[in-house]
DNA sequence: GGCATAGTACTCGGATACCGAATGTCCGAGTGAGCAAGG
DNA sequence: CCTTGCTCACTCGGACATTCGGTATCCGAGTACTATGCC
């Protein structure tokens, strides 16, 4: 189980744009983390289709986020750029092969499909606890916010 | 995120190994489950590196679990076919790019990679509360037994 | 009848192809700001 | 001085290669059972 590279590039950059006061390009987010500036590109796309960061375009456009720090989860950012399908899909094997089960016994949810999706529920309650807000506040913001007005 | 589907298939097996009394052969496993063969044997490997079950090999081989299904916990399993490796690996963007921290400000965990390792953590908690056993007892086993005497 | 031995069929194990998703890159369409010219 | 139109640089957005891990397969090495022949 693997988590894409975006999650952290796309927290990170939620962070930088929760201290901006204008709105900042995505070449320019990519340069302060000294990432891919067009896969990061990549990423922020998948931020605005989630409704979390707005782009305006133009001279002088970039992204903004779209609510207030405090409403925006750690949980949120991760969907947003994994996506909300469960790691682990049940294919129904009990079904298939010599001991398979009748249908009429499989009308509630495969056991080890409630294990795995308990942990998954775990796992992302765990990620709503924490907003973007908490994360800025953990770090010292006042070199991020003078280099940001530049 | 992506849990392997050998998580699914070494989990249905394990609950079989359970309740067999004889050593059962990755292939009869692969036929009783109506998957692949030869890419199940190599999660199984994965289960005999693991600890969780042991291959006998030659005429009436197959393998065994190692130690009481009440012993046997769902993450073990997880952990045994997708590795230990956590699924978010933080890259210290914090120290890359324009606005890099100095080392001495990174002695202590990014706030974005301890967020994501505390999920993990309960996830992990939340897999780690559940046994082969447990998940045998949730289903009726009197036709697995059967199947698996002849 | 008991035992040694050779045969055999069955098991696992690692080395080898294949495929899809994540990663990374490129160029074109669109837009807003700023400047210049005219009233 | 104000308005209006144009220009232009800058932005995003989607379409296009590349790499890597998961998926799937095959054949060889090794072993325990079994049948057979001998004592």
């Amino acid at each position: 189980m693997r988590l894409s590279a975006g999650v952290e590039w796309a927290l990170h950059c939620c962070v930088v744009l929760s201290q901006a006061e204008q709105p900042v390009p995505s070449a320019r987010l990519a340069e302060l983390h000294g990432v891919s500036k067009t896969y990061l590109a990549k990423h922020l796309q998948a931020l605005a289709r989630a409704g979390i960061a707005r782009p305006s375009e133009g001279r002088d456009g970039g992204y903004v986020l779209m609510r207030e720090p405090t409403r925006i989860t750690v949980l949120d950012v991760v969907q947003a750029i994994d996506g909300t399908d469960p790691a682990f899909r049940c294919t129904e094997i009990r079904q298939q092969g010599e001991l398979a089960l009748p249908p009429r016994e499989c009308r509630t949810p495969c056991g080890i499909a409630r294990v795995m999706a308990d942990a998954e529920r775990a796992w992302r309650r765990s990620l709503a606890e924490t907003t973007i807000a908490q994360l800025a506040g953990t770090l010292d913001t006042s070199g991020l916010r003078q280099i940001l007005a530049t």
